[in-house]
RNA sequence: GCGAACUUGGCGGAAUGGUAGACGCACGAGACUUAAAAUCUCGAGUCCGUAAGGGCGUGCGGGUUCGAGUCCCGCAGUUCGCACCA
């Protein structure tokens, strides 16, 4: 498809493209780092892309829904900062290293530059002079200084860690690339390994991090909800169960074992303890039990696969051992390793109380250990009250229970850790599921650790001076493992402290750090120091925050710990780094099969109604399932493309037209081509107002209906709009455009009337102010047309609706019996309502149903409805 | 298992408790054209009826109300998140 030369037809590349010089030329997004005193300011940013080689549908959704937000913003008076830039270090550029030979950096940069060459040809309104990459040394030469000062404050920790250690490829794996146990990559059997870790102290924020989800009004419900469980505040006690017979030579340490419990109220129901197989006790145990050592090794190996987690059944392993009970001084209890206990929740011990939880009770039943029943369901008996298959874990009267006996739950929670602490064997605790961050990952590409290790003064952070520590080029992929590791000179430097030989740190940062400070960083790119206070403190927080709902926990919590912890040292002044949030779907799209079920393009299938066959070998196709575009399924379009044929407008208008921005959206060829149409409809109308209707064409005083009506259309439009854009409902503010363009294409029939050449003018005027955010090439083109002089779009105001062709002349009511609508009728606004009551009961089809009934009631709804509620 | 969201024509969807289906896509009829494309006009929830009009309609069952897509209770389905959290 070619732009053809009829004057009809909108010529959207060289349109596009020289708006887009215009724009870049004038400079005229582009905003201080300081933010203006003279407007407010309005900070807005979508979730910056990883530069994986091509754009995708989802980010020209993404932006063009941020673009909306920024340029309507900017039309309304504010100052906006609307950057862009690339989340760029990560796994895949190590990967395409190793399978194709690419150095990471070419790699990422030429993927960079590919697409930042199609987000230019969209004509968002960016501040492209503030684009950072996080894989350039200026970004995380910051980052590791912030890292530094994050050491200094105490809120960095180093520590050994378990990881998921590949053998053969020599790095450790995220959770999600251990597939069945196996590496996704290398398949050999994953190993879970001891690593020292740097970790930084996010639990340390947890109260913060809870309590500020509550200041997050402009968040998604869902967000703060997932958010809350995994920080995971809950409240009880930790207690210590000491050993009744320690074995020999075992450290004082584990001369007892803490237990973390919200239910220290059923103490007394105990009859068993569990640890957790990587317990130190259980390790202990192993050393001189070779039974237990295999039962530990066997946990591990479950414990990788997340299906073992689902179905596993609970199993145990008694060590023999036996614990007193603070409230029993005459009872022992049988230590067990138990698999369903997680070192990383408590202190991976619990006791077991078999009555009143459901997991202990199937562990009772397996081991036949006692179940003694604790709490009293009201309504039951102690007398007859007995524990079948399920755990009573509801409300009730303590039985069973010593001194706690005949209190409610609640209160003997209270006795038991008062009676706990005054024994000093255990206290009241608050206890939080949210973990330390682990951020050291064994690779290459990502920002290296500002550390070196001296064997006489230990960990010694980098000196300022030598900062950044960036990364080598020389490195190769040919083996296994980090490069950093096998580089011959890198590592090797003198210690800072004693100037002895020392080794750098070659592990590098989790990229999840790079991004949870990018938007920071964005309000002055180019200062000497990670942040400029004075240009963080006038942008921050970001008004509007804009991406997909994947990142609802980690990165969005990551990024808010940052900005806690830079508050604390110095280098912002915010709490929470983004005010609002706002979490669009996914853009779909069918996906297609052909005989032998390989997944086929888009472009090789050719649809006609419900069917579809192959373009070229015209053998039948298969089309599957409306799903996500992925790379695997083929059923991808590509942003670049659709630019090419239809225009970037068009590409924009469709994302945004259809589907609410938060839900799931499906990408046809029918529909961009639809967008296409209106793009051309809107160009040939408005260009045939301009011609058709003089400059300096005056409104009338006297208006006829049909000019009346366009006005009133047209500022009725205006609200409309402003309303649903405020409302984030952008496909509603799509629907009144088209209402509004419609209503311009029928002032042609009445042209000749007084006052419409005026009333064309102001409603194509208007369509181009209310149209930009959407479409902005085209409504530069289009206005340049109709207000020839009055500048370009950008640097108009919103459009104001005239009060006065907002009232109404004529209302229609509903007239209804007993809530059925039986017709309409005609009144005044605000007309009294006996008048309209008497006008309904005429309306002829109304007094035709009335006729012979008794009318019971009379509901008069000023300007909407009259009702009459008849005897039966 | 726990939690959340959602369920409206052929499809995407709209609707401060007040005329359900705006707007778009697909579809049908007509105009223009030698023809097609493009464009323009008109039509359309469904059933009965020539029509006027009427019955039924927002997943299912109940409730509140003069009036419920909208509020409340229960159920089903779909989707998403978390998942042995002591």
């Amino acid at each position: 498809m070619t732009a053809d030369a009829s004057p009809a037809h909108y010529d959207f590349h060289s349109v596009e493209r020289r708006w887009q010089e215009e724009w870049a030329k004038n400079s005229v997004f582009t905003v201080p780092d300081v933010p203006p005193a003279d407007r407010p300011k309005y900070y807005v940013l979508e979730m910056f892309p990883y530069p994986s080689g091509q754009l995708h549908m989802g980010h020209v959704r993404n932006y063009a829904l941020g673009d909306v937000v920024a340029r309507y913003k900017r039309a309304r008076g504010f100052s906006v900062l609307h950057p862009m830039g690339w989340d760029a270090f990560g796994l895949p550029a190590e990967n395409a290293a190793r399978e194709r030979g690419v150095h990471p950096k070419e790699w990422t940069l030429a993927n960079i530059a590919a697409m930042r060459e199609t987000l230019k040809r969209l004509g968002f309104s960016l501040n492209w002079d503030r684009e950072i990459a996080t894989c350039l040394p200026d970004y995380y030469g910051k980052q590791q200084k912030i890292f530094l000062d994050f050491l200094a404050a105490g809120l960095v920790d180093r520590r050994e860690s378990w990881v998921n250690w590949d053998p053969v490829d020599h790095t450790v794996l995220a959770n999600e690339q251990v597939v069945d146990g196996r590496g996704w990559r290398s398949g050999a059997l994953i190993e879970k390994k001891k690593l020292s870790q740097w970790f930084l102290k996010i639990t340390q924020f947890a109260p913060d991090l809870l309590d500020g989800l509550k200041t997050l009004e402009r968040w998604p419900e869902r967000v703060r909800v997932m958010q809350e469980r995994w920080i995971g505040r809950s409240e009880g006690a930790r207690l210590r169960f000491p050993l009744a017979h320690p074995p020999e030579g075992l450290d004082a340490e584990l001369n007892s074992v803490e237990v973390f419990t919200t239910r220290p109220d059923t103490l007394f129901g105990m009859s068993f303890l569990a640890i957790a197989p990587d317990h130190p006790l259980a390790a202990k145990v192993a050393e001189t039990n070779a039974d237990a050592a295999e039962f530990i090794a066997e946990c591990r190996r479950l414990g990788t696969s997340v299906e073992a987690v689902e179905t596993a059944e609970k199993r145990g392993f008694d060590t023999g051992l036996k614990v007193a009970h603070p409230f029993l001084p005459d009872a022992a209890f049988p230590v067990w390793i138990a698999n369903f206990v997680l070192m990383d929740y408590g202190t991976g011990a619990l006791f077991g109380c078999p009555s009143g939880d459901q997991r202990d009770l199937d562990f009772a039943r397996k081991y036949n250990l006692p179940v003694t029943p604790v709490v009293l369901p009201a309504g039951e008996t102690a007398d007859t009250y007995r524990i079948m298959d399920k755990a009573w874990t509801g409300d009730g009267t303590m039985i069973n229970s010593g001194f706690l006996d005949g209190l409610s739950c609640a209160d003997a929670r209270k006795e038991a850790i008062a009676r706990l602490e005054g024994l000093g064997v255990g206290s009241g605790v608050v206890n939080w599921r949210l973990r330390d961050w682990g951020v050291s990952r064994q690779r290459y590409w990502g920002c290296p650790i500002p550390i070196i290790h001296c064997k006489s003064c230990g960990a010694v952070p980098v000196p300022d001076e030598q900062l950044p520590v960036e990364l080598p080029d020389d490195v190769t992929f040919d083996r296994p493992g980090n490069p950093l590791d096998h580089h011959p000179t890198w590592k090797h430097v003198a210690c800072p402290k004693c100037g002895k030989p020392a080794t750098r740190e070659t592990d590098t940062f989790d990229t999840f750090v790079d991004s949870s400070w990018y938007f920071a960083r964005f309000t002055a790119p180019h200062t000497a120091t990670p942040t400029n206070k004075a240009a963080a403190d006038g942008w921050l927080a970001v008004d509007q925050y804009i991406g997909g709902i994947e990142h609802a926990i980690l990165h969005l919590l990551y990024a808010r710990f940052f900005t806690k912890a830079m508050k604390q040292t110095g280098y912002l002044d915010v709490s929470e780094p983004f005010a609002g949030l706002f979490t669009q779907g996914m853009v779909n799209h069918e996906s297609y099969k052909d005989q032998n079920g390989n997944w086929l393009y888009p472009e090789e299938v050719e649809r006609s109604g419900t069917s579809a066959t192959h373009r070229e070998t015209g053998t039948p196709v298969t089309i599957g399932r409306v799903e996500k575009m992925s790379k695997s399924k083929r059923n991808t379009v590509a942003p670049s493309a659709i630019i090419d044929r239809f225009g970037a407008d068009t590409a924009r208008w469709f994302v945004l037209s259809d589907s609410p921005p938060e839900r799931d959206m499906e990408w046809t060829e029918a529909g961009v081509a639809g967008a296409g149409r209106f793009v051309q409809r809107l160009f040939r109308i408005v260009t045939q107002v301009a011609a058709s209707c003089p400059v300096d064409a005056a409104p009338a005083a006297e208006m006829p209906e049909a000019v009346d009506t366009l006005r009133r259309t047209t500022h009725r439009t205006i609200v409309a709009v402003t309303e649903a854009l405020e409302a984030f409902a952008v496909n509603v503010a799509v629907a009144r455009l088209h209402e509004l363009t419609s209503a311009l294409a029928d002032g042609e029939r009445a042209a000749d009337q007084p006052g419409m050449a005026f009333a064309r003018r102001e409603a194509a005027r208007t369509l181009c102010l209310l149209s930009a955010p959407m479409m902005p090439h085209l409504a530069e083109e289009l206005f340049a047309i109709i207000a020839p002089g009055a500048g370009m779009v950008v640097a108009q105001a919103w459009p104001e609706a005239d009060p006065a062709l907002l009232t109404v002349t004529r209302v229609k009511l509903a007239v209804q019996i007993m809530g059925k609508l039986r017709g309409t009728i005609e009144a005044e606004p605000d007309e009294d309502a006996a008048t309209v009551i008497a006008r309904a009961e005429a309306e002829p089809n109304v007094a035709r149903l009335l006729e012979g009934q008794k009318i019971v009631k009379r509901i008069h709804v000023p300007n909407r409805i009259v009702n009459f509620v008849v005897a039966r």
